[in-house]
DNA sequence: TGTACATCAGTGAACGCGCGTTCACTGATGTAC
DNA sequence: TGTACATCAGTGAACGCGCGTTCACTGATGTAC
């Protein structure tokens, strides 16, 4: 008789997995103390380790921002597609509702994880520091957005137009509203939540992209 | 004969007025390195001072943060006002074209002051840490969208609502596109530029915001 | 007008801090025989 | 199965750096008499 052994998980070596562990501790930094208060130092010792141990597994710091906010791509695609996947048979039938569905999963995402929006739009795009997963990390929550947006402005639930620049006007809209909840720069109208200002911020970029 | 004497500017003791300079050398330092290259020693520097003569004008390094937030809000509102009073007599009685003013006017503010916006709407505001001074600026600001929405709303130009709301439409889509623009993150489609990319937005914004 | 004094902007040495990075090392695991 | 060796993840001491901030000082300017 065959005995199934419980295998370690893949990739377990001496920590198990200190690669991983570094990036939520990398995570948790930026939540705590923003983007200044991420350091290669401060994450070894968040997962129990050296200072020296992370230089196992990332070139550099650059190189462990650059996997943080890969990371940080795949929660924004996660919470975009979770709020779609959230919506009734007739919804879904609607490119309006799944546009709103999407803007709704990229605010909620910026509330949940202030920090990540500073670090993937703060410069780690810039200049040779985007790893090829990153890149493709980007791309896919890119896509989430254009593919809505494409479909929509052929099958003419949209103003017509270049794909690419009314996807902009979207993520412009959604975007600044994010940007702008987590700066401590806006009190919000007596009243009003979050959720409920991004209803009507919404409905006026819906109104704005109705073909006329 | 009474001889007019040229006299010194106000203001000006030992080195003349450090104050200013220090808030000019920020904000060099700020256009130069971004927000991790602006510190108290690199602004005493530029200013050709010793890095201790700061502490003389500010009490630390967040004051001078402030005094340079401040200075960015004033520009702000410059840049709105400046497209403001470019438009001819026509324009300038229509709502929708002194809203499309002033969206300009922001958008081309960041993108001639990339780090002001980061600097401003990265925690400056948060906290204790705002004077007066800087608090004033913000709202002047703030006032001249506010104001013009306001006035389209209860004058039926724009869609009905909470003035507060609607502003933070037009701001969302303002900033948001704003903050894309100077990230790296984004590549404009072919064969568009920054205010071409611009006028599109503020055009859909702006039939969102009709009346219906 | 001339002298003595008070004021205070700017100086330069010094402090402690956290950071990124390097380097020779150690010790546990995997592999060849 | 048992032994010798290679691999390589993690260690801890050390480096140099720029930073914010303090402190006793200096010297130019303004003021009182």
């Amino acid at each position: 008789m065959k005995i199934k052994v419980a295998r370690k998980p893949a990739n377990t070596y001496q920590h198990g997995n200190l690669r991983e562990a570094l990036v939520q501790a990398g995570l948790k930094l930026l939540s705590e103390g923003g983007v200044e208060g991420l350091s290669l130092r401060g994450a070894a010792q968040l997962a129990g380790v050296s200072h020296a141990a992370p230089y196992r597994h990332f070139k550099d710091k650059d190189a462990l921002v650059a996997a943080i906010a890969e990371q940080g791509f795949q929660l924004l695609t996660a919470s975009m597609r979770g709020e779609l996947a959230g919506l009734d048979a007739r919804q879904a039938a609607d490119t309006h509702e799944r546009l709103m569905a999407i803007g709704k999963g990229y605010v909620r995402f910026s509330q949940e994880h202030p920090a990540f929006l500073r670090v993937i739009f703060g410069g780690v795009m810039a200049k040779g520091r985007v790893t090829p997963e990153l890149q493709q990390a980007a791309n896919e929550a890119y896509e989430t957005l254009r593919g809505l947006v494409a479909g929509g402005v052929t099958g003419g639930a949209l103003v017509g137009g270049d794909a690419d620049t009314v996807s902009l006007a979207c993520w412009s809209m959604v975007h600044g509203l994010s940007h702008l909840l987590i700066s401590d720069a806006i009190v919000l109208p007596p009243g009003m939540t979050g959720p409920a200002v991004t209803e009507v911020l919404l409905r006026i970029l819906q109104l704005g992209l109705r073909p006329r």
